[in-house]
RNA sequence: GGAGGGAUGCGAGAGUGGCCGAAUCGGACGGUCUCGAAAACCGUUGUGUCCAUAGGGCACCGUGGGUUCAAAUCCCACUCCCUCCGCCA
């Protein structure tokens, strides 16, 4: 969400964001709603006052003064009520508007409308070389008796996994080195809902266009959440935080959950596009200062790229072009990862910085040293999600014999063990 | 699932129809005092929105409706929290 009067004082501004992320917004339809709303807003403020002042009268007024107060007083709330009810239309109308303007986008951000003009900005690490045939995943995980594909779909249909054996103690070594990695940089880890209500779903800026990629349960007015953002978000909304407390840093560990309702028939073999996933998520929450967010956008990313080399893998970093990085973001780099059986790279992480357009949705505030309140800035990263980045690191890590070296940093959560 | 209790500002907590955007205490901030600090004393201290130079209007006491000339206060529904019983990983 963005500032009603930064929208107002900046149409052009506005207008060229929305041309840039390419959003269905009229942004001269949000810019009239909003006039007629202050409008009947000041209409409904001046009647309102009238009628406090009856209602002050009436207590010193004498019986028949009364009469006619009353009778006065009628007659306003028969034009409040009217007046209500146009109010409420704009409102609504406004708000629906408002949910989907986008955040003005880096000046710096490739121009473009979707991944493909992503740039690369940087390049880490070397393809694995194989004097073998290596396998891909799914060939390398059923041979070792790691992954139940055929069973597991036979419970849970399309694109579910089960993970069995060595594998699964391999992907919660993933996660606890990336846990006590983010520990050890300050990051409170923190194990939040997956089950969440709509409210912080909104908030967080999933809602409203995201929603059917996100699984409903009606009969609970619930719904899975595609990524820990969702509550680490929700965890502060509507509050006002004092500023020493700020930055939070939060490592993240969820479940998520995604329908994948635009993906249909891409990625159905195996486990990089699954309905159900597990995910260390960073998040920062830090005073309203870009130079500030900018400061923990590199930090975030550095962290990312990190745990890749820390794990050994061929990544590049992207800049993503702004009709890819969504409806909040400002920046966001993707990293993508090298999958030997696909003989290319794919997504593994994601890093945004919102500014305040998330903390405006979820009314995440702080008080400033002058005293003001002010909207945070958020931003998010990948820090593992699996099982993904575990796919890349077996497909990366296999021998001749089917085997899987483990990455030295990996190893103290396997027993030391050298492989499996 | 059954029975009860509750939701008020940064925190605790008063307020059961108009004098309440809200007592009191605590916290925080500023000041006096002091070599400095503590204590004591004095003062300040909610958010949003609109018009505006100053300043002012309006809204907000969990959320949404209703009653009334008038609602934090009465009524209804919902959400969340707590206690006890039952069930249960």
């Amino acid at each position: 969400m963005l500032d009603k009067r930064f929208i107002r004082d900046n149409p052009d501004v506005v207008k060229e964001a929305v041309r840039l992320k390419g959003v269905d917004l009229d942004v001269d339809e949000l810019l009239a709603v909003d006039e007629t709303s202050r409008k009947l807003q000041q209409e409904l403020d001046q009647r309102q006052a009238r009628r406090k002042a009856l209602s002050k009268e009436f207590a010193n007024a004498d019986a028949a003064k009364r009469e006619q107060l009353r009778a006065e007083s009628n007659e306003l709330d028969r034009q409040l009520k009217q007046i209500r009810e146009a109010v409420d239309e704009t409102t609504t109308r406004l708000n629906e508007l408002l949910l989907i303007t986008p955040n003005i986008p880096w000046d710096q951000a490739p121009v473009g409308f979707d991944e493909s003009d992503n740039v690369a900005i940087k390049t880490w690490g070397q393809k694995p070389e194989f004097d073998f045939s290596p396998l891909d995943h799914v060939e390398l995980a059923e041979k070792r008796g790691w992954a139940e594909f055929a069973r597991a779909r036979k419970v849970a249909g399309e694109r579910a996994y089960a993970l069995s054996g060595d594998l699964v103690l391999l992907e919660r070594a993933l996660h606890s080195y990336a846990l006590d990695l983010l520990s050890g940089k300050g990051f409170t880890p923190i194990s939040v809902p997956a089950l969440v209500k709509e409210g912080p779903l909104v908030g967080s800026g999933m809602f409203p266009k995201g929603r059917e990629e996100t699984y409903e349960l009606p009969a609970d007015n619930a719904f899975l959440a595609g990524t820990a953002e969702v509550a680490l978000v929700g965890l502060h909304s509507g509050e006002i935080l004092d500023k020493d407390r700020l930055p939070i840093l939060y490592a993240g560990i969820s479940p998520c959950f995604r329908r994948e309702v635009g993906s249909a028939s891409r990625d159905v073999r195996g486990l990089l596009r699954v309905h159900q996933f597990e995910k260390v998520e960073q998040f920062v929450i830090c005073e309203a200062d870009p130079e500030e967010s900018a400061r923990w956008h590199a930090e975030l990313l550095g962290s990312a790229e990190q745990i890749l080399q820390d794990l050994g893998l061929h990544y590049e970093v992207v800049e993503c072009a702004t009709g890819d990085m969504g409806l909040g973001k400002f920046r966001m780099n993707d990293i993508n990862t090298w999958f030997p059986s696909l003989n290319m790279l794919r997504e593994t992480h994601s890093c945004s910085t919102l500014h305040d357009w998330q903390a405006r949705r979820a009314n995440l505030r702080y008080r400033d040293t002058d005293g003001k309140v002010r909207f945070v800035h958020t931003l998010n990263n990948t820090a593992v999600a699996t099982p993904r980045l575990l796919a890349a690191v077996i497909e990366n890590y296999q021998t001749k014999d089917h085997e899987v070296r483990i990455p030295q940093v990996l190893r103290p959560y396997l027993g030391n063990r050298e492989t499996i």
